[in-house]
RNA sequence: GCGCCCGUAGCUCAGCCCGGUAGAGCAGUUGACUUUUAAUCAAUUGGUCGCAGGUUCAAAUCCUGCCGGGCGCACCA
């Protein structure tokens, strides 16, 4: 079985596969020396995780299960948290901001976490960033910049960049504008008195010793080894060294970076390194086309998302296309969750080979769970909005009329979905209710209605129901039962349209109508 | 300047890698069902596949050039 599924991925078409392949080309085929093939992906924890985090480490831990399938090859993820960096700016969305205004230039783990709840800013990040990885189930390891640095891990590169320090620095120039060329140094020594990152030029190196001299702003200069922390190194060298150090075999990154990771495949050799088997990706865009970002507010956010929709149709998402750039809005989900629940419902019938093609392979590892497909996500959501109800028992109600046999027992993924459908209308359709107070007229019919309704039983069945209320309708002259119908839903409901009356009721509840009618004849408002 | 993506039905997009009678959803139209609508169900209209060359028996698909739309990098990570 193991033989067959490694036979089918070799000539499996989807895009993880694809990478698979490209990736164990990479290691020749074999086991790397270091024991797995290393995966990574990385994050700068000055912020918050965003929908490009989620996008990069689903899409990456997708080649991750290919490559797996493929080769049998042991495997690691890190999730790397560049937590060394300096502070830039203070993010808006965080209390304290005067207290990280001091602390501008630290090393994102030397300043205090402004919420005050972990031993640093970058702490608190990482925590987070931990927690949002955790809720989706990723398999990964964390990694902190800082630690790596400190605990000498990078030593050995960090040296060797040293040794090479001319000709890495003869890649990082023509790049960079004339002012900046002039100072540039790749290792930006930490101040040991005031504890910021410092962005100053080299004047002198000590191979043997391991040092680098610095002449500082005042005029002063300053002499620290390149390892052991006292030196962390500026952005494409860091990438380099890092792939260097760390041997890593695959990372994926957005086309923003395209420059970047070739500058960083250049510093990377010169260590005598390989860069990674690599991917670009496309950037996500708004509804009008324009770049998603997180200061702009844009765009979807992962919590937006999944408010309307399972996880697995935002990872079937970021599945479908990555080198297109695609437009993330809200009109996207329900598309999406549809095309999921197809593609689910299509698995187990078809092929093995066909199965590494599905997407649903790729999201859930091989293993997707088995549901009968019932209803759409589409119709749901026309449905919640057409019954008017965030009440999930009378949602099923209506949904067995479409799908029989199913409960919320034996269709859990149904079930969910109903959840989310009520979201929807809770944000979307019930905003939109106007409730009005009845005409005269109107009144005496509801009121009829009321006595009506109080003499039959609970359980009677919906047609009859209906009948009652057309009855009402017709003693009370309305010469088209539409308006009686229509001054229903815009006095109990709140809406022009509605479900069919004898229906609702039936599956709403004969007392529970009867409430409401008495309230609204009491002049209360039930908009709330 | 360098690089990436897109152009297919009124709208949003799939199909292109690996050439073989152009697809889906929504919108439109018609019908069915309903003792009100909506919903639902069924059927159906609709496309010089951006333009021009080339390769081929055959091009939405491969190649070249152009036009149009958008984005990224060139400051920081």
């Amino acid at each position: 079985m193991m033989d067959t599924i490694r036979n089918l991925a070799e000539d499996a078409r989807s895009w993880p596969f694809e990478e698979a392949r490209k990736l164990l080309s990479r290691v020749n085929s074999q086991t790397p020396e270091k024991g797995y093939v290393l995966f990574e992906t990385g994050y700068g924890p000055s912020g918050l995780p965003h929908i490009g985090t989620f996008g990069e480490v689903v899409r990456t831990t997708m080649v991750r299960q290919s490559f797996t399938a493929l080769t049998g090859i042991p495997s690691r993820l890190f999730a790397f948290s560049d937590d060394m960096d300096g502070l830039r700016s203070v993010p808006d969305n965080v209390p304290n901001k005067k207290m990280l205004e001091k602390n501008i230039g630290k090393p994102l783990s030397a300043v205090p976490d402004p919420f005050e709840t972990h031993e640093s800013f970058a702490s608190h990040n990482n925590q987070r960033l931990r927690e949002f990885l955790d809720t989706f189930g990723f398999e990964y390891e964390f990694q902190s910049a800082t630690e790596c640095y400190k605990e000498g891990r990078f030593d050995a590169t960090l040296l060797h960049i040293l040794k090479n320090l001319e000709a890495v620095t003869q890649v990082i120039l023509p790049t960079l504008g004339p002012d900046r060329r002039s100072s540039y140094c790749p290792f930006l020594p930490i101040c040991p008195k005031t504890g910021t990152v410092l962005q100053v030029p080299a004047i002198a190196h000590d191979v043997d010793a391991g040092t680098l001299a610095f002449r500082l702003d005042d005029g002063g200069t300053l002499e620290v080894p390149v390892t052991g922390g006292h030196c962390k190194l500026q952005w494409k060298a860091d990438w380099a060294m890092r792939w260097k150090a760390l041997d890593v075999d695959y990372e994926m990154s957005g086309k923003d970076l395209i420059d970047s990771v070739r500058l960083s495949s250049r510093i990377c050799k010169i260590l005598g390194g390989r860069p990674p088997a690599g991917f670009t990706y496309e950037l996500f865009l708004d509804e009008n086309g324009e770049k998603i970002s997180k200061s702009r507010g844009n765009g979807l956010t992962v919590d937006e998302w999944l408010r309307y929709a399972p996880q697995e149709s935002l990872q079937l998402y970021m599945f479908n296309s990555p080198r297109k750039a695609k437009r993330l809005y809200f009109d996207v989900i329900p598309r999406h969750v549809d095309d999921y629940l197809k593609f689910l419902n299509d698995f187990s019938e078809e092929s093995s080979e066909k199965q590494l093609e599905n997407p649903t392979w790729h999201i859930h590892d091989g293993e997707p769970p088995k549901e009968d497909g019932h209803i759409t996500f589409g119709l749901l959501l026309n449905l919640v909005s057409a019954c008017n109800t965030d009440d999930k028992a009378v949602l099923w109600g209506f949904i067995s009329r479409y799908a029989a046999d199913a409960t919320a027992e034996t269709a859990p993924i149904l079930d969910n979905l109903v959840e989310y459908a009520i979201h929807y209308y809770q944000d979307f359709v019930r905003p939109e209710k106007v409730y009005r107070a009845p005409s005269d007229k109107e009144r005496g019919a509801l009121e009829d209605l009321a006595a009506k309704l109080q003499e039959i039983e609970e359980r009677t069945d919906a047609s009859e129901i209906q009948n009652q209320i057309y009855k009402v309708g017709k003693d009370h002259g309305f010469e088209n039962l539409r308006d009686w119908f229509k001054a229903l839903y815009e006095t109990l409901l709140g809406r022009e349209q509605g479900p069919r009356m004898g229906s609702f009721i039936a599956l709403y509840g004969v007392n529970e109508t009867l409430e409401l009618i008495k309230r609204v004849l009491a002049g209360e408002d039930i908009s709330s």
